[in-house]
DNA sequence: CAATCGTGATGACACAGGTTAATTTACGAT
DNA sequence: ATCGTAAATTAACCTGTGTCATCACGATTG
């Protein structure tokens, strides 16, 4: 079932047996990429998207200086580029940030499903509405939050989506990102990235590693990042603990 | 013909006679707003969306001090809130800005377009992904573009939309937005946007009062902004330039 | 085993933009 | 016309974040 964490836990769009098996033979292939690989250059024509299965990818914007600003960051389960269906062009490039497995859906496919199934059809539309849901949350963090505010936003935003993917427990999950990853996520150097990481450390609100990111006082990080989970439509009632995210080095 | 501005000049999506036709019989009713009135509030259930015939709109984020975060300004063509017929419930409140005329439709009508017309309906989410595109763009200005860049690609990116709407002439264009406006914009106070203003003004990049926006080097401005207008999908080739734009007070 | 490179950590200093407050201008209401 | 209020403007000062530079550490690689 390689689309078993698509939509899952979000609120009002629970997927039918049938269309996650129809879902599942619009699958052309199975793919592993390496980390900090490019997938999709922007104004480039497509004609097939990207389910990510394992693995952490990125969309991002290049400035002229060749910094970049990630505009998504994508976690298993997300269907990274499914707006090129209609769009068939992107704006912005899209990489992976770890090693990643992925499941390639060509638009052909996805066209047939349209034709069908609008009901089905409305999921995958909706599905990209999140992404532009989090676009917004994205927008307010650059806009309203300062540096401090900016990680711990992300950082919350980040655990309740793995926690939806059963990847995290709510208080420690793996992710493949560096410091200066943060930093172009929210629009800050990786020096000011690294001041703000030791001041989360030495509040006890929370550590992050590359390799493992803690959060010590999920509460009090949520409130100093202002993050309110409504934008992410994910219904968390129905998730269960998953035995399958990091553990504590005990 | 209420629709006449929706997906205008969009790049691949022109819209048939008959699709155009059976959104107008979509329309419920015609509104006249009154300037600065919230239509949608955050967290509650809609059954209808906007189409936004004349004046500007704006979609916003409050943050914990009753400051805000503008994460869409919308121009006459746009469709508001059609990303909530998807969603149901939106995660941010939608205003006029000026006074304005909107279409009301009732969801239960788009509802039959897409049991009906997979090609009309794929348009319309395409039309929600041009949104989407655009809070990328609006990332890229909060993340990576100082003060000045900010406010010259917002004034670059309203010019071009308008453009496409046949509300600018390239150079000139009536915008109801006051200074404050461009703080919640661009993610600055507004005070220094009025310091970021006279600058433009002193450079002869631009001149912006309330009434009326006027660029005096288009290129220039754009090149301040890092402007990019493809993630419009705007094809201007077919764009005549309009006689209803504001004249020069020569 | 040394050399290299990617990543993280930290200090000194500079500056863009925030804050506060006062003043001026524009404009609708009466 | 005149008043009242919202918007625009400007100045003085302050601070959060950027810039630049250096060093430490661990993982590769030759």
């Amino acid at each position: 079932m390689f689309t078993e964490r698509f939509l899952r836990h979000r609120r009002g769009v629970h997927l039918e047996i049938e269309e996650r098996a129809r879902l599942e033979t619009a699958i052309g292939e199975i793919k592993t990429l390496p980390p900090r690989t490019n997938v999709v250059v922007a104004g480039e024509e497509l004609s097939q998207s990207i389910l990510l299965l394992e693995g952490f990818m990125s969309r991002y914007i290049d400035d002229r200086n060749g910094l970049r600003q990630l505009v998504a960051v994508h976690v298993p389960g997300d269907f990274v580029d499914l707006h090129a269906f209609p769009l068939k062009i992107l704006d912005h490039d899209v990489a992976t940030m770890t090693a990643a497995t992925v499941a390639i859906v060509p638009h052909s496919a996805l066209e047939t499903i349209t034709q069908d199934l609008p009901a089905l059809s409305r999921k995958l539309w909706f599905s990209t509405l999140i992404d532009a849901a989090i676009h917004r949350a994205w927008l307010f963090r650059l806009g309203r939050l300062d540096a401090v505010g900016r990680v711990a936003h992300f950082i919350s935003e980040t655990n309740v989506r793995l926690m939806s993917a059963g990847l995290s427990d709510g208080r420690r999950f793996a992710l493949g990102l560096i410091q200066s990853d943060l930093a172009e996520i929210c629009g800050l150097t990786n020096v000011h990235i690294n001041r703000v990481l030791r001041q989360l450390r030495e509040e006890r609100l929370c550590v992050f590693r590359s390799s493992l990111v803690e959060i010590l006082d999920p509460e009090k990080l949520a409130a100093v990042g202002q993050f309110n989970p409504a934008y992410l439509y994910i219904d968390l009632q129905s998730a269960e603990v998953p035995s399958s995210c990091p553990r504590p080095i005990t």
